[in-house]
DNA sequence: CTTTGTGCAAACGATTTGCAGGATG
DNA sequence: CATCCTGCAAATCGTTTGCACAAAG
């Protein structure tokens, strides 16, 4: 899990046809640099915390580009809340019923599942697996 | 899948220490006989159709105490918007990214997850598998 | 220099809340 | 008849939008 270098950052915003801001650059590095799914409001604090780097309408417009461009996607686990994820190849989700935290399951750590009993007529594309429970520092009775 | 009957409903919302209204009686009512998950405003016009049967806060007011009560579920799949189901045993579900729509799976159509290869730490409860993909429907070029 | 992005503030839509009157058990 | 529910309207919260200015390529 190493993180992508500033240069190698730049190259792959480019490689999509983005225009390479100070903001977008930020968010997405931003998201790379983390794994517990982001909201907006975590966004704006962590990047705003030592100087003043992007305004919330802009992290906002910097998702969508990011998404559009399908650099990032969006993870929809509470009611509300958008949050936002920099990996986008399959994996699952754990989340913490105590919490509320996030947690990736690699696609390797859960079987694959067939679809060979689905109706007839249905044309699976994609899926995902969400498992809900509780997570070890819970557990400790934090 | 057959409806329960009046009394039925009027029983389970008591035995789960409900006050038996005519808006909440609706509501529960309604989802039971429904199986797309509606939004909050699908409920609203859907219960007021012929005659007006309940205000839309109150329409909130009685999805929160059900499912309080454990009788319905939220199912998030779309940003900014909430869906209802009355269907509260394990199951999965089917989003078509054509034109939105739910359908539910049974728990039986799709083989068991074991989660042997989970992180140590994480106890699971419960899970549930989203599969995307394309309906009949929309296949045949609607 | 042309195009696209940024920031601010206003607009928006879904959901929540306060409160006075009304229905339930 | 005490408690809880309903409906209305105002408030709130996340997100989107319009627009003037600034920055990227």
């Amino acid at each position: 899990m190493s993180q992508p270098s500033t240069d190698a950052i730049v190259t792959t915003l480019k490689a999509k046809g983005l225009r390479v801001t100070p903001q977008r650059f930020a968010v997405y590095a931003n998201l790379l640099a983390r794994t517990d799914h982001p909201t907006v409001e975590q966004l704006l604090v962590d990047l705003n915390q030592y100087c003043p780097v992007s305004s919330q309408a802009t992290i906002y417009s910097s998702l969508q580009a990011l998404r559009t461009a399908g650099l990032i996607r969006e993870v929809l686990l509470e009611a509300g809340v958008s949050r936002y994820d920099a990996k986008v190849e399959p994996h699952h989700h754990f989340h913490c019923q105590e919490c509320g935290s996030i947690e990736d399951i690699g696609w390797d750590a859960l079987p694959v599942v067939e679809f060979d009993r689905l109706r007839v007529g249905l044309q699976a594309h994609a899926y995902e697996i969400t498992v809900r429970g509780c997570c070890d520092r819970c557990q400790a009775g934090n």
